[in-house]
DNA sequence: CTGTTAGCGCATTCAA
DNA sequence: TTGAATGCGCTAACAG
């Protein structure tokens, strides 16, 4: 949009000034010696009841003491030393493509939400859909040693599927899916565990949201309101997303007897492209009735696009259907239905089959969408 | 919204069984020390090649020797030992209420690239509300020695401000607002640094928004449009954002010479809120030909109170102006004009806050917001 | 230029 | 029940 420069203007305030007590050795924080010394005990010991590890099998005395000692040192104890000497981590990774979409945000909430149940701490990677980038943060959360990763973003039917080790010796990767699939392998083989969200064609246990039967779903409720000429705008055909809910749209229809070549227009996943497809849409088929839009995006553009562009009411002479139910799908005019994805719960289940034993082969769990009706869809005109 | 179950159906695929290649020892990962047993050379030497310490002072032959064995051995750094092996870590903690929250997800993705820029992982933590949740948290962080922490979140104005050291020797902190205050001096006191996003009345370095002046620009927008009875919807009293806002707002108006005592109407930041205080606001005061609202949550609702309550055309009777430019923003009809809020930049500014040496007191950046005129503002009527 | 050694903060045997 | 000793993976002096 706009480009106008931000400025940025420093402002220093006197009040408040800070007091700082530097307690400790300026070099880290308070250390389990630290406690164990001012208790008088031995190391151990202070681990013992610091860290439920030897559970209850400490002196009343001592671990009074040691517990005075650590509050009033204001101890945490060190969770990377932890995790090394007893080399089990306690955080999670999360590659997402942009955490500011709200698709991923609210994978995010899910995964962070279950994370706390489990008090695990999330580490977040965005790949802000560079492909080099997943690679890459792949390796960095291997690094980090943590105990799983989530792969969240939608995949691209293109992508390479199988031929995990058929790499030779010393030879480089080549097709960037071949490297996550040889970073992903690594990952595993050092113990750690890694699901996807969405369907990546990896041999993963996966998150996969019923893309197919959500779009069904929504054709049939159409029906049911004596739509029968219905008409899709979807968006870019290499996305496993669109592909599986076009499938599911058409099979319904299929299924209901309708006359066969159902109009599809193709657009991004953008308010404008909507737009346009919709105008597209209805000039070469000007009889129908209702149109499912594979996106909230691209629906909020065909909205634009019928009532302003073509003066067609909604949902009066067309209905609309939309595709996630966004956080705006409720503001628009009229709202919007929409098949609403469970993405929190997604997020949810990851981190669950991330903690789950590993099976013998990858799992994957559907979770359902669910149709919300609004204010764009009503009755087929005439009926 | 509607509360029907979700199902969650487990499928098993036979395709893709996985081949996993348990290289290294099943516990952890391979290690720095079979890198160099597999090179021929000594720990230290191995260090130096894979992490650019000791800079260049190893020879071509062990050099290469090292590499090729780190390559073909998959090797990667622990970064937790490293972390603990020269007390500085690679990781900075981010506490927001709720990353699904486009506002907190704007500031998580600035944050974000700002930190791939620095080679730095995020770990991400979401309170949720939950004011005790903060506390916790940064505990957490605290325990997970992360370099630095973001405290994003909008404050409320109610919170204790100063009173740091307070409290007495052995007692425990009371308020929230306290404990908050002594978690984050004991983070500084080890050497962590913290930065607010956001006013919260600590003594923290802070990045804020230049809310005053981002209203009292919407204000004198308007003005020049020829507005001469404005109404400002705003929202909770006790946030310290729509203090400012409407701080600035009437600051505006009072400079421009505008007859004191313009109405506000107030409401919680939700669409509901705002749609029923629009209708408020222009049955008591009908002349009103502009509204600020404080929000665009609340601004899609006054959208709806004006148009379809009260049969108002917008902009045409009346100009509406929200605040935040939320990404719906523009999906509205009429699309909203409204104050954009630098969020990205903010994380981005925040990190790099993070990073720069401490200085004496706190500083404070202030960002400015851009006015975005869209559909929803026009000339007053009768001009 | 390269290797040896001593920690970093903690968990965990193993004795006492 | 408690303490001393060893090691987790790595960096950083310190010697050669």
């Amino acid at each position: 949009m706009a480009g106008k420069a931000l400025s940025k203007r420093y402002v220093t305030r006197m009040e408040n000034r800070r007091s700082r007590t530097r307690s400790a050795r300026a070099g880290g924080g308070v250390t389990l010696q630290q406690v164990a010394q001012l208790a008088g005990v031995s190391l151990a010991t202070a681990s013992r009841v610091l860290h439920g590890s030897g559970a209850r099998n400490v002196g009343d005395q001592l671990r009074g003491r040691v517990e005075d000692a650590a509050r009033s040192l204001r101890y945490v104890s060190n969770a990377p030393a932890q995790a090394l000497a007893r080399s089990s981590s306690s955080v999670v990774g999360l590659i997402v493509h942009d955490v500011a979409d709200p698709y991923f945000g609210a994978i995010a909430a899910g995964a962070m939400q279950a994370a706390r149940e489990q008090e695990l701490m999330v580490m977040i990677a965005a790949t802000f859909r560079e492909s080099g980038l997943e690679v890459q943060y792949l390796r960095s959360l291997r690094a980090q040693r943590v105990r799983a990763i989530i792969l969240a973003g939608s995949g691209t039917t293109g992508i390479s599927t199988g031929g995990i080790s058929t790499a030779g010796a010393g030879t480089d990767p080549v097709g960037t899916g071949e490297e996550l699939a040889e970073e992903i392998a690594a990952f595993e083989a050092e113990g750690g565990r890694v699901v996807a969200i969405g369907e990546r064609g990896l041999g993963l246990d996966t998150v996969a949201m019923a893309n197919r039967s959500g779009a069904a779903g929504a054709v049939r409720a159409l029906w049911e309101l004596g739509h029968r000429e219905l008409g899709v705008v979807a968006g870019p055909a290499d996305l496993t997303t669109v592909a599986h809910r076009l499938d599911g749209a058409r099979r319904a229809l299929r299924a209901l007897g309708a006359a066969a070549g159902t109009p599809v227009e193709r657009s991004d996943f953008s308010q404008e492209g909507g737009r346009a497809a919709a105008v597209r849409l209805l000039r070469a088929h000007p009889g129908t009735t209702a149109v499912l839009v594979l996106s909230d995006a691209m629906a909020a553009g065909v909205l634009a696009g019928l009532q302003e562009d073509l003066g067609l009411a909604v949902p009066e002479q067309v209905s609309v259907v939309g595709f996630n139910d966004a956080p705006y799908a409720v503001n628009l005019r009229p709202a919007l239905s929409t098949v609403r994805l469970p993405l929190e719960r997604a997020g949810q289940e990851a981190l669950r089959l991330l903690l789950e034993p590993e099976a013998d082969e990858p799992r994957t769990v559907e979770l359902d969408t669910e149709l919300v009706l609004r204010a764009s869809t009503g009755p087929a005109p005439g009926r």
